[in-house]
DNA sequence: AAAGACTCGGGTAATTAGGGGC
DNA sequence: TTTGTCCTAATTACCCGAGTCT
């Protein structure tokens, strides 16, 4: 049991999925997803379960995966610095 | 180094593909191109798998796809061969 | 204490999923 | 065999003002 969990807030996990900030806290108030709540009401993610989401661990929908690219991305300039939101409308 | 991990909507796909959303969805349920499922059941496409495709590194011989004869007798092998995903990391 | 950036909450439009038939 | 279009239901994205976090 590892506790070494960063927490990571709704717009990280958000830019992990591609989703909009507003999708995840619905995922978290569906229960699709632990959350933590800070004293004043925000959420926090574990990133170890997003993780595990992000992998599709523990449920395979489609065809098998193989092959297994190491996400790395220290997000260290927080986000894509670019087209975060591709306009298509 | 940055593999581009950046995630694709279904529209952005097809709007890259010149085809219908619902084509990029049968092409992830064929298991013809990776997905990533969000917990709301909608799927996202990795940026790199879809230009690699668009480059055509699925397809090994586009000569051969003119002059393509009726498909009249390559047994289906057991494994699709699964050239869909790439391995190049 | 003050400012900026982010998140919260609700509501409405757009997109996506899945099946069926051409 | 593959693609495009029909339908309904579910999920997601953007709008606002107010509060919270760093």
């Amino acid at each position: 049991m590892d506790t070494g969990d960063r927490l990571l807030t709704p717009g990280e996990v958000a830019a992990l999925f591609r989703v909009d900030p507003k999708t995840v806290t619905r995922w978290a108030a569906a229960g699709r997803i632990g959350s933590i709540r800070t004293p004043g009401g925000h959420r926090r993610f574990r990133e170890s379960e997003v993780r595990a989401l992000l992998e599709g661990e523990g449920m395979l929908d489609e065809a098998d995966e193989m092959g297994r690219p190491r996400n790395a991305g220290p997000t260290a300039s927080t986000g894509p610095a670019g087209p975060a939101n591709a306009g298509m409308y």
